[in-house]
DNA sequence: ATGAAAGCGCTAACAC
DNA sequence: GTGTTAGCGCTTTCAT
């Protein structure tokens, strides 16, 4: 009978046959203690180096592998992260989460992902769910500015997304909504788009408040009063945007018209509508779109966008957390500039009005 | 100074002020033991209604939160479930991962997503995460047909995708792969596209021999020689798709030309292609893609596709893991249909021959 | 450099 | 119905 140090005898009868390997099955065949066994497989450095290899290999003998649980639990770390994003289906989002999974995995942490789908109940319940895996801290786009929840969430927390002024305290990642907002102003404008529909999202929402902010302000300094756009609300979906253009074109009547959506899945929305009502783009309709999202590029034509740098944000959002987690940072607000894409859904009035139709932009 | 029936006493000091409450801080505080805590708060049946009020009420009372590492490492089950797909950034496949996503929520289970990006290397190691992470059952599409790494994954695994068959022991869930090619193909004839050109998948994928064996077949039983088919082999990507499609333009020179794409992305590459050719779709080039993703109907036209159950796949499979998991089945094997999708990438032969174009399909 | 002992927070037998 | 007693598999002092 094989007997172990620490009462192996017991532990070893009961375990033979049925469970995974043990630490303390490899301490059996290494003819070492525990302790020695944890220490070789941790990489630390008070170990003699032949122990290690002999260790290493009696784990490699019987396949043992280390129970991120146990140690989890003992350790106080659980090498876990948590990512909560509004909508998981918008390519936007599902850009965010490649960016820090790849970054997570790069840490050999894994990344447990979440949809609130704009619910602030399910946002709750999902980081209490973080909470209880005791993962080591999480990067969430909150769906409201509720501090409640996020101040007692009682762990480290990187906000992306428009709510991080809201939230000075904490760190967080975000795109510049207002330095894109105004390239894209600043394009259309120098198109002979003086004064874009808006397809908005919805009212309540936070980034709607930012994005209309912005939009408002940059028609005041340009001698336009801003209540005379024509803004229509959106839900950041395809349909939504369609519906919203329609209204649009309805109101609009005949004239060439031109649109700025708040996110490409309403900005691709629209260019479907305008295919409906029989028109084209960028002749007769002009679209700009807001994300950068790869399916801009299938539309005919291509859509025009000003591109957040959503894997960026993802990436950057892993890094700062993981950082604040190991104690290097405690606290940085990054703010990531967006870029102009052109690809043909903005006609160019300037030139068409010299006498020749083109489409740029 | 406040003692409890089990040393409570230096528990307690130890744990004043720094770390999260614990079974036995409530306890404490109900007065009752830890187990009776346990039990209250895990809904078991034998335990008085009043006493579980009590501690429900004590729980909340300092903000007690189950400890998930802990329940699991003592239970051996830790309620996360495992995702291994071969390219999430395809949005075939992340809808996959939200169909299984979803139903995981559903069942108060978390999910642990990754990527292979068809390597086989990274999958390995991803099993390995998920064995350590002590993930209770994994869903995985498989790189390659190599038996071992799933054989010796030890532990319940659900294949997706074309490897089912060569795993006849394991559950499966999948679509109907012959049953979609055959109409997509089907569907080509009826519209007098006898002998469209192909857009493969990587020789060496199971996922393409399946296809091709299913195409080779179908023209076989036409009486039509598969081998005077213009095949050309892409790598599921648009850029790879759309390469594909300037090779076949080329070859076919100036004619009608049909093309049917082993997945969407390669279909909407080529229709991006023909439109850099400078030829329409479907006037001169009729493209059928497979996948159904939702970029499908920004194109223009939108995308005819044979579209496979992705979102259903990924809810199945999830489905029967934790069946699986939970001991109700055993072994199954799954297999959902395939659906026609008609949006005008087609061109209407038979009609347009006589005498009037059209652009059904 | 290594071993022994003490838990991490919880659940599962087993008593009563 | 409730309390007691053992651990789950690991890390971490503390000795040696």
């Amino acid at each position: 009978m094989v007997t172990f140090p620490q009462g192996g005898v017991v532990r070893y009868m009961k375990k033979a046959g049925n469970n995974r390997p043990t630490i303390i099955d490899v301490a059996g065949i290494a003819g070492v203690s525990k302790s020695t066994v944890a220490r070789a497989l941790s990489g630390a450095s008070n170990i003699n180096n032949e122990t290690r290899e002999k260790v290493v290999k009696a784990a490699q003998s019987i396949g043992y592998e280390r129970n991120h649980l146990a140690q989890s639990l003992r350790s106080g770390r659980s090498g876990m992260y948590g990512l909560v994003v509004p909508d998981i289906a918008n390519p936007f989002w599902a850009e965010v989460a490649r960016g820090a999974q790849d970054k997570a995995a790069q840490k050999d942490a894994s990344l447990l992902v979440f949809s609130s789908d704009w619910n602030p109940a399910r946002e709750a319940s999902h980081l209490r769910a973080l909470r209880q895996a005791r993962v080591d801290g999480a990067i969430v786009n909150p769906v409201e500015d509720n501090t409640d929840d996020l101040a007692r969430f009682g762990m480290p927390v990187v906000l992306i997304g428009s709510s991080a002024e809201r939230f000075p305290e904490l760190s967080s990642v975000g795109s510049d909504i207002a330095q894109g907002v105004r390239m894209g102003l600043n394009h259309l404008n120098s198109l002979g788009h003086m004064q874009p529909a808006i397809i908005s999202g919805p009212a309540g929402r936070l980034a709607h408040v930012r994005f209309m902010r912005v939009v408002h302000d940059y028609f005041l300094e340009h001698n336009t009063d801003p209540a005379t756009l024509l803004v229509e609300g959106g839900e950041y979906t395809v349909q939504s945007g369609q519906d919203a253009m329609h209204r649009i074109l309805k109101k609009k009547g005949d004239g060439k018209v031109c649109v700025f959506a708040a996110n490409d899945l309403m900005a691709l929305g629209a260019m479907l509508a305008t295919r409906e009502a029989g028109l084209k783009c960028p002749q007769d309709v002009s679209i700009l779109g807001f994300d950068g999202i790869p399916a801009g590029v299938f539309s005919d034509p291509g859509l025009s966008t000003v591109a957040k740098p959503a894997r960026g944000i993802g990436d950057r959002a892993m890094e700062l957390l993981s950082d604040q987690v190991d104690g290097r940072v405690s606290h940085e607000k990054i703010i990531l500039p967006c870029e102009m894409i052109t690809r043909g859904s903005l006609a160019d009035m300037v030139k068409s009005s010299n006498g020749q139709l083109m489409a740029t932009g």
